[in-house]
DNA sequence: TCATTAAATTGTT
DNA sequence: AACAATTTAATGA
């Protein structure tokens, strides 16, 4: 099994092209900016691989460039519990690379991904130095913890159609990923890891979704017609 | 570039 | 869980 360990030594520089998916660059100064490419690194996650492990000390302040990762953590009676998942243009991690302590859940890949990593010293030295950094981390901080609220509440929805909704409705949101546009490729076998239901449950969903006109269904991936209606369950 | 084949994904039962 | 139908990706002429 491939795990952080191993991530850290199959890595190499980002190409322009994926330098371009990260969000919060472009609120870096041109020095600043400098600094965080030079540090920035990629590598290569494959299907079931952890990214991050609870309980792992902090290395990396981790950020999906293309792919799909879950995040989840263990429950207490051993279940686990989805969070929520990570689209590209997604970074996690930041709440315990600010107090450098360990991870407090998985991450995941639920397909071939490409996920690029930042040091905590150079984390550490953005947040010294950069205005607009700051602001990225605590909007990115507020956010998640919102979500994290929201996952319990949908952990403990019955229906369905609901659940994929609103799961739905927490990829897209547009402050934890903004690149994203309309269309989300999510394989209805990933979004079924993804909010812990059957693949025919979901295919069940999306069906009903897109037939009050809230999303689209398209071949290996959906298309967000209304967002508010994911949100608010209001179709 | 096009045609053929293999693989992946979807929609149903 | 299994099936057929459909879409995409890969291959090679």
């Amino acid at each position: 099994m491939s795990t952080e360990a191993s991530l850290l030594q199959r890595r190499r520089p980002l190409t322009a092209a994926e330098l371009g998916v990260i969000p919060w660059l472009t609120v870096l100064q041109p020095d600043e900016r400098e600094r965080a490419v030079a540090d920035l690194k990629i590598t290569d996650a494959k299907p079931g691989d952890f990214v991050c492990r609870t309980g792992r000390p902090v290395t990396y302040w981790f950020g999906l460039v293309d792919g799909l990762l879950k995040m989840s953590a263990d429950n207490i009676d051993g279940q686990t519990m989805t969070f929520t998942g990570v689209p590209p243009g997604g970074w996690f991690g930041e709440g315990t690379a600010l107090k450098r302590e360990v991870y407090r859940y998985n991450i995941q890949a639920l397909r071939k991904s490409l996920v690029a990593g930042l040091h905590v010293d150079t984390f550490h030295w953005l947040l010294d130095h950069s205005i607009g950094f700051n602001r990225f981390v605590m909007r990115q901080l507020n956010e998640r913890l919102g979500q994290f609220i929201a996952a319990r509440e949908i952990d403990r929805m019955g229906n369905p159609n609901i659940r994929v909704a609103r799961s739905l409705a927490a990829l897209f949101n547009p402050v934890l990923y903004p690149g994203l546009g309309a269309v989300l490729r999510i394989t209805q076998q990933e979004m079924a890891y993804l909010v812990g239901l059957s693949r025919q449950r979901v295919n069940e969903a999306l069906t009903k979704l897109a037939s009050e006109g809230a999303i689209a269904v398209e071949y290996g991936g959906l298309r967000v017609l209304n967002l508010q209606a994911l949100r608010t369950g209001m179709f």
